[in-house]
DNA sequence: TATTATTTTTAGATTTGTCTAAATTTTTAC
DNA sequence: GTAAAAATTTAGACAAATCTAAAAATAATA
C-alpha cells in the first residue's frame, strides 16, 4: 500500500498516541499532535478507515490496527535510523536532529534503509534512547532493571511491571505511577529498606521494598 | 523563497535543458522532460514567472534567470552529493542511485549538506562525472586539455575553447564542432601534423594542429 | 501568401489536504 | 434527567498540481 506523507505522518501520531493510554485515541489529541484543526483530522481518519488501516467509528475515536501499526513503525524505524545517522557520522547535536529525520523517514526506497542500517551497524537504539524496530518491526528489549537498584539521587523511568495483579496495578493507579512514570530515589530508609521517591517531580511519597522490586525501570 | 518539490524539479528540468542549445527553452521540451503534459507546463511556467524565477513569455519559450538558477544548482549539488553518499558510502551501484538522490534532493537543511559534504570529503565530482557545484554555486574546472594531446582512437567531449575569436567561433560552426560535441581522434597525419576526427560520429574531417590545440576536451 | 500543421495556452474538472462555520453527537453538571 | 458545554463531524471553499478538450498563436509548406 502506498502512503502519501501525510498519511504517514498521521498514522506515526496515532500509534504514539496509542502507546499512552491505550484506549481509543481522540480527535482532539490529534489535532494538538498534528498541529492541525480536528475537521481536517476528522477527514483524515475517515480515509485512513476507508483503506483499512485504522479501526474507526464516528465520536468515538480510533483505534490503530495491525497494518496501521505496521506501516507505523516502518516510518519510525527510519526516523530513528537517520537520527543516528545524523549524530553518530554527520556529528549533529541530538537537539539538532529531529527535524531533518522527519523529513528523511519519508524517503521510499527498501535498499537505502537496509544498507543505511548496515553501515550504522544495526544500532537497537537512538540518540535519545528510543528502540529502532528492525526490518520486521519488532522493537528490542529496552535495558530495564528493578527501581530496587536504583542509587539515593538517582533517577529513571518506569518501562514495565514485575508482576501485574490486579492489587499491585490498583496500587499503582492510586500513587499516580504509570509506565513512562519518571522516578527519583530520594532516599533509602534503612531500617525496613522502603524507598523515599518522588513521582514526575511530585512531592516525595514512601513506597515499599516489595514495590521497589516489581517496577521496571530504565534510564 | 521557499520552493515547493515540483517547482524544484521543473527549474532543475530547464537548467538541465537550458545547458544544451543555450536559447530559449520550449514548453513541449520541458513536458518531455518532466514526462507530463505541455498544458500543466503552461501552469507551471506562469508560476515560476510570478516569482520571478524565470523569464517568460507567451508563445516564446523561457529563460532561466539568475535567481532561478541559483535555485536549480543549489538541488544539483544535493543530488550529486547525495549520489557521492550512496556509492561510496552505503556501496550503492551507480545506476541504482538516481531515484533515491531525486527523492533526497529535496530535504531542506543547510547544516545537514554543509554536513554531508565534509563526511564526504568535500568531493568535486559524482559517481557519474558529473560536476558538483560548491556551496556557492560554483562548478569546479573540469579536467581539461587541448584535443592534440588525444591519442588515435581516443575520444573525448568538447568542454572548452582555448581562443574566441569570430574566425575561430565561425570555423567551428561550419564544421559542426560546438560545445558537448564527441570527438574521436581517427589518425594524426604526420607530414603537417593534422588531425583525421569524427564529429558526433559523422564522417572524418581534418583539422590543423592548431585547432587541434584549441579545443579543450576532458574524457 | 494562404493554408495546413504544430505548438502553446486557456477553460473547466479532478485530487489531496486543508480551512471556517454550522450542525450534530457525546459528555458534564446542575 | 435535562440543559449547557465540549467534542466531533459535515458542508462548502480554497490552493496546488494535474488532466482533457478546445481555442489561439506560431511555424511550415505548397
Amino acid at each position: 500500500m502506498k502512503l502519501s506523507l501525510t498519511e504517514e505522518n498521521y498514522l506515526k501520531a496515532i500509534f504514539h498516541l496509542s502507546q499512552q493510554g491505550h484506549q481509543a485515541v481522540s480527535t482532539n489529541a490529534i489535532a494538538d499532535a498534528m498541529e492541525t484543526k480536528p475537521a481536517s483530522v476528522s477527514d483524515m481518519l475517515r480515509k485512513l478507515s476507508n483503506k483499512k488501516l485504522i479501526n474507526y467509528k464516528k465520536y468515538q475515536g480510533v483505534k490503530i490496527n495491525t497494518e496501521g501499526q505496521e506501516a507505523a513503525i516502518r516510518v519510525i524505524r527510519k526516523h530513528r535510523l537517520w537520527e543516528v545517522f545524523l549524530v553518530d557520522k554527520l556529528k549533529f547535536n541530538w537537539d539538532e536532529v529531529h527535524e531533518v529525520a522527519e523529513q528523511l523517514e519519508h524517503i521510499r526506497s527498501p535498499l537505502l534503509i537496509k544498507r543505511l542500517d548496515e553501515f550504522l551497524g544495526q544500532p537497537k537504539f537512538d540518540p535519545h534512547g528510543d528502540p529502532i524496530p528492525d526490518d520486521s518491526g519488532t522493537f528490542p528489549e529496552l535495558q530495564k532493571f528493578p527501581l530496587s537498584e536504583l542509587k539515593p539521587g538517582e533517577m529513571a523511568s518506569v518501562v514495565g511491571l514485575g508482576e501485574t495483579s490486579s492489587v499491585f496495578l490498583k496500587y499503582l493507579d492510586k500513587i499516580h505511577i504509570k509506565l513512562g512514570a519518571k522516578v527519583k530515589v530520594i532516599e533509602i530508609v534503612e531500617f525496613d529498606n522502603s524507598y523515599e521517591v518522588s513521582i514526575n517531580n511530585h512531592s516525595p511519597i514512601i513506597i515499599s521494598a516489595q514495590i521497589a522490586q516489581n517496577l521496571m525501570v530504565n534510564y
